[in-house]
Parts: C-alpha cells; structure tokens; sequence
DNA sequence: TTTTTAACTTTGAGATTCAAAGTTAATTTT
DNA sequence: AAAATTAACTTTGAATCTCAAAGTTAAAAA
C-alpha cells in the first residue's frame, strides 16, 4: 500500500485515458473517427493529441488518401509501456 | 467502444484515486495515517478529502481516544459504488 | 508556561481544461 | 470560376483545479 506513485499524470484526464485506450486497442486512427469516438471539440481533441504527443505517448502519420487529406494517430511504444505500467499501477492500488 | 462517460470526473486524480483505494479496502482510516500514506502536505490533503467529502463520497468522524483527537475517514456507499463504476468503466474502455 | 501535535483553513500562483472562434489548404458544389 | 464544405488544426480566454506554504485552533505534554 504504497501512495500514488505508480500511477502516471498524463493519465489524469478522462479524454487521455479514452484517447489511449482507443489507441491501444487500435493501430493508426483517423482524428476523425477519435473525434467521433470521444465526442470532442476540435480545440479540445486538439490538446489532449498534443499533450500526448510532447511527450511521445503518441505519434503522427500524416498522408493523402487519394486527393484527401488524412491524418491518422498510433501510441509509440514508449506509451504503450507508460499507459500498461498506469493500469498494473491502478490495479495494485487497488487490490491492497 | 463508448466515449469515456463511463469514468468519473470526481477520479481525475491520482491523490483522490490514491485515497478512495485506502479507504476501500480499511474501514475508518485517520488523518494522519492517510497523510502519511500518501505522502501529502496538510493543505493538500485536506482540500482533497474536502472535494470527495462535498460529494458525498466520504464521511467523516471526529473523536477523543483517550485525551487525543482523532479524525477518521471512511467511504459512503455512494462512494464506493462510484469507485466500483468508474474502476468497471475503466476496464471496458481498456479491453476494447 | 512554552512547546508540540492533530487537524485543519486560507492564500495564491501556476497548471489544466474546454469550448468557441479563427485559420489553412484542399475539395466539392454550384 | 466562385462559393461552400471538409479536415485538421491553432488561438484565445475564462473557469476550474492543484498544491505547497503559511497561518489557525484547541488540546496535550513537557
């Protein structure tokens, strides 16, 4: 029963847990779709995808889908790591 | 694949996650206790219990053990159903 | 009577959140 | 060709939140 230590502040927002969850369940997706997915404004998705991104939880990939433009979205292994190592933190915070 | 409704603002952070877990698993926990479990200053600490205690999601009692004061927390049972939803809201949003 | 302890409250600066409005560049519609 | 739409932002600013530091209160211990 240690404090709170495992836990990641990244991880303290609601729209950053839902932004990686979908990013771990799902390789490259649209802003668009996260958009929808979370029901967000544009600023607001806008800063939480920055906020992930300072600090490498996430990254980039923008193309052209035919003449269309497509940004799209994957968690980097390094937030892949840091967002498994939050949950087996809350888990231990919570069994005991 | 919902948003994140299903988690609970009131959870946002680590303190008070850190808090609701002492107090899920040990009935009346002290001030004090707490404070050193988690390591917080007084100020801080206090304005946390404040903000789950206004919202219902802890209850507190003030005694005399002995010629001491002593203060303790535990949770309401809305609180720990709120716990429980939003710690079964955090799974859902993780496995998928 | 001075100090210590428990348990706060107050203060305030800094960080965070979020919606709304503005921007840019390309695409589609008229 | 001009106007409207779309994707994907950026900027702004007000409201809220966080947290440490300092101040407070009342009783206990030295």
């Amino acid at each position: 029963m240690e404090g709170y230590g495992l836990l990641n502040k990244a991880f303290d927002s609601r729209v950053r847990l839902g932004l990686m969850s979908i990013l771990s369940v799902n390789e490259w997706v649209s802003y668009k779709e996260i958009k929808n997915l979370l029901d967000l404004t544009d600023g607001n998705l806008a800063s939480h995808i920055q906020a992930l991104e300072k600090i490498n939880f996430i990254e980039i990939k923008k193309q052209f889908i035919g003449k269309k433009p497509l940004t799209t979205y994957r968690v980097t292994s390094i937030g892949k790591n840091a967002f498994k190592e939050h949950i087996s933190g809350l888990e231990k915070l919570i069994n005991n």
